[in-house]
DNA sequence: ATAGTTACCGACCGAGTCGTCGGTTTAAGT
DNA sequence: ACTTAAACCGACGACTCGGTCGGTAACTAT
């Protein structure tokens, strides 16, 4: 049992830092001087390996950084800000973000292994579910204005997130994560209760 | 000449399509029914061959349309709107989309490439930089409000591109980019001449 | 004691990878 | 007709990859 866990949790880092096809089983089991064997013998094989860490790991951390930060009563105006803040900070910081995991990994199975994009797209689709609700709890509590379509905030949110996560990737992280924040704040006055939006 | 760039057109599809570490050279070149031989007569090794490619294809599509569209002396809003509603279009009709393959081989060389990382980040800054120019012409025109922060605007709008591509590569592009298009001209709204914005 | 199960080892296989190299064709220059 | 060089061929080497398999040590049940 902690064998599997210890194997996923360095899979999940490797896979983060070097993608998945461009990691091999054989480089997880060097960093954890292991075998063959033991590898073989917890997982069939290696999508399968990857489907374990999918669910035991990626979809828990997503839930817990970008699902339940957002869930009460609060305005979620101002829950998503505070947890966008948060997780990109983290990303700044260089800690394993599980937001732009999801994201990397989109892009690399797109189109290239159908089983491994629908897990993903499960993931996916819970956040967007989560979002929407939370948009609309806003909406019956006053704290987003009644005109306001939370399925189209909601892909915008998750658009915008994904992407400024690429383009930290890139260059200058601090920066446009500050500048990125800005711009999102502005939106945000936009869909708040007491302005008036299409 | 005619060989190098038929080998770099095919190199580009399947790079797009499969990625670069999942596309081996021998892939390309039964595709064109060509050898080894004149693979390694034209190029050094796969890493020239793409950075090739890069320089040569990928830099002037992404010229062509994200950059040249917002040239002018018209309002920068309207531009970036329709150039984006174009490119977003194509890429629903599943044509191939440069915005997207840059978006792409960000995350795919991100940590494992610097030399390839290095091109990719010198055409995503020329993006930025045309960007930003288009959107000051745009505050000295009196089509932008003047209190918007041009760079901020930039990378927010760069990051919703990538990040609603990386959205739509997942489920219903088609609905997803509706959804997305509205909301940013929404956003657009609070950069207008004649709002306040800090 | 013995038999069975769990957890693990690591040599090995075949398929595929990038890149090399000796050789061939084609066309132009002299 | 001869030389030369550009363009191209494809077998091959060196290596990596995911995956297999026969073996083994430790523990448990009988």
């Amino acid at each position: 049992m902690a064998t599997m866990q210890r194997m996923q949790a360095k899979g999940l880092e490797l896979f983060y830092s070097k993608g998945y096809y461009n990691t091999s089983v054989d480089d997880v089991l060097k960093e954890l001087s292991m075998s063959k064997g033991a590898f073989y013998y917890h997982f069939d094989s290696k999508e399968d390996f990857f489907i374990q860490i999918v669910q035991n790991l990626l979809a828990r951390k997503v839930y817990s950084t970008l699902i339940e930060p957002i869930e009460g009563h609060e305005n979620p105006i101002w829950n998503i800000t505070k947890c966008f803040e948060d997780v990109l900070e983290s990303a700044v910081n260089n800690e394993m973000d599980f937001g732009c995991l999801l994201s990397n990994f989109l892009s690399e199975f797109n189109g290239r292994n159908e089983t491994i994009m629908k897990h993903l797209n499960d993931i996916l689709s819970i956040w967007e579910v989560n979002l929407v609700y939370a948009l609309q709890k806003g909406k019956s509590n006053d704290h987003l204005d009644r005109h306001v379509d939370c399925e189209a905030v909601a892909t915008y949110l998750m658009s915008a997130y994904f992407g400024v996560r690429t383009l930290m990737a890139g260059a200058s992280p601090s920066a446009r994560k500050y500048r990125f924040m800005g711009q999102l704040k502005q939106y945000f006055r936009l869909i708040e209760a007491k302005n008036v939006t299409v």
